[in-house]
RNA sequence: GGCGGCAUAGCCAAGUGGUAAGGCCAAGGUCUGCAAAACCUUUAUUCACCGGUUCGAAUCCGGUUGCCGCCUCCA
């Protein structure tokens, strides 16, 4: 049994092969920098990270590399705002993207390649689509000739005819088909700019990622992923400008997120119903916020709102504490305890129904509630008076590597305790040893408002953070 | 107008032909010196509605209603 996943061109559930064995090819489109990323902007972040961990943790070798498009209109307008330059605002909004995935749990890219940094290969890439007769110069415009490809439409399942009725023509037009779209466009004067072929200009959106694509993993790819809204028209004109140029489909498999809603409406910068990253870790911690999002299918749309994290951070919580709690019984544990087989015999079970659901199109809405039973699990084996090292660490081991998959690290980190508080710990044990309840109760107290929390178990009292 | 998605308990969310996962919240109980944590029990005879196919449907087909998205920048 193998990985299988939804591929957008034909709408179907398919056995993952990658063209190479064992390893994957696999790009995702970035953002266009200029200003904080909202949750709706994290989404495929956090997803597509699970996705790039999981293939990791089935073996394979996944070269992946995501984009930020650091010249475009918006970044351009932004810096007149702002009163700024093009480069400051990306600079700083490139930083802060990664200050915020990387509190989401999301690792670096092999490369995140800048639309700045590839003008070569973008304006040789306009250039052979041109000598191809895919592309035409109008007044210092490069357009590319949208019904010269034959294939256009095959992501989105469109005809050219039925989206033409939907295309805007613009008063002053320089496209010979209202469905053209630009590859290169001049440049205002005052305006940031490269030195083209067709002179000053920069790229259109859609041809760095064909460029970025072809420039660090080939002409053909295994996996291009990227939210819903980019399947058309972005990624359908990718499509169109590789596979003019190349001759070889683009990606093997087109993967996208669903959307993230504010009561029920997709959230955008334009209805202003957004939510920075930046903002809401304020008030809940990042891995809360990245649980919730991995706790719905990718492909589904998930309703935003705070009582939806408060959940998440409970169930997320109950995680936690069974796994430190299975830590706290591990560094106690001596003795062996009895029925071994049953034990690692149910381990196995949820570990692999863990497997089957990443499987089948990574259902990490399954795949949580297999880590959830094995916390249940885990929680019977706690209440056994004699525990087996070999199945605790085994517990351990498979919340390790769940925890891999999904990025929700379950490791308490390490923080010493301060002599004193040590001693206070040790002076209650010995209250309570004395039955004196009073003053036991005394220092519980007291260490809750340092927020340090104590239980008791038959092991022995156990502490946390909180 | 074209293309597509969704509708499952108080809330969230899996399940796409074999008799409703999981989480949160709530109530009761067990354990505990008291707590905490945990465990147990209870919580949808039912999956928007109406028909149909089938031995059998939340799942397939037809229709109805409601909501959402893409077709223009958007993750």
């Amino acid at each position: 049994m193998g990985i299988k996943l939804y591929n957008t061109l034909n709408r179907k559930v398919e056995e993952f092969k990658p063209l190479e064995k064992g390893k994957v090819k696999m790009y995702v489109c970035g953002p266009t920098v200029y200003n904080y990323i909202h949750i709706g902007n994290a989404r495929p972040a956090v997803v597509f990270d699970m996705v790039r961990r999981y293939l990791q943790y089935r073996g394979y070798e996944v070269n992946y590399i995501s984009n930020f498009t650091d010249v475009d209109d918006k970044i351009i307008k932004a810096a007149e705002e702002m009163g700024e330059d093009v480069q400051t605002i990306s600079e700083r909004f490139i930083k802060a993207y990664h200050e915020d995935t990387s509190a989401l749990g999301v690792k670096e890219a092999d490369a995140h390649p800048r639309v700045t940094e590839t003008m070569p290969e973008i304006i040789s890439f306009i250039n052979r689509l041109v000598e191809k007769g895919y592309a035409y110069e109008a007044g210092g415009d490069v357009y590319f000739r949208t019904r010269k490809f034959k294939e256009y439409g095959k992501l989105s399942h469109q005809s050219v005819d039925d989206l033409q009725l939907g295309t805007r023509v613009e008063v002053g037009e320089k496209k010979e088909d209202p469905l053209d779209f630009v590859l290169w466009k001049t440049a205002k004067p005052g305006e940031i700019f490269w030195e083209s072929p067709w002179g000053n200009g920069r790229p259109g959106w859609h041809i760095e990622c064909s460029a970025m694509v072809k420039k660090y993993l080939g002409d053909t790819i295994d996996i291009h992923a990227g939210g819903q809204d980019l399947s058309f028209p972005h990624h359908e004109n990718e499509i169109a400008q590789s596979e003019a140029l190349n001759e070889k489909p683009m990606a093997n498999y087109w993967i996208h997120n669903g959307y993230i809603n504010i009561d029920n409406e997709k959230m955008s910068k334009s209805l202003g119903n957004f939510i920075l990253v930046h903002d809401i870790i304020k008030k809940f911690n990042p891995e809360v916020v990245r649980f919730f999002i991995v706790n719905a299918h990718y492909r589904s749309p998930i309703n935003f709102s705070d009582d939806q994290l408060v959940s998440a951070a409970n169930g997320l919580e109950r995680i936690k504490t069974t796994y430190s709690n299975l830590v706290h019984r591990f560094k106690k544990t001596a003795d062996l305890g009895d029925g071994e087989e049953k034990w690692l015999k149910e381990i196995n079970f949820y570990h692999s129904n863990f497997i089957k659901e990443m499987d089948n199109d990574f259902n990490s809405a399954n795949a949580v509630a297999a880590m959830f039973d094995l916390a249940k699990t885990a929680n019977h084996y706690l209440r056994e008076n004699h525990t087996n090292k070999d199945v605790l660490e085994n517990f351990l081991k498979r919340f390790d590597e769940m925890s891999f998959v999904l990025g929700i690290e379950l490791k308490e980190t390490e923080e010493l305790l301060d002599e004193d508080i040590e001693a206070l710990i040790q002076e209650r044990m010995d209250a309570r040893k004395n039955r004196d309840f009073a003053r036991a109760d005394e220092i519980r107290d007291e260490l809750k408002e340092k927020n340090i929390i104590l239980e008791d178990t038959p092991q022995g009292t156990r502490w946390k953070r909180v």
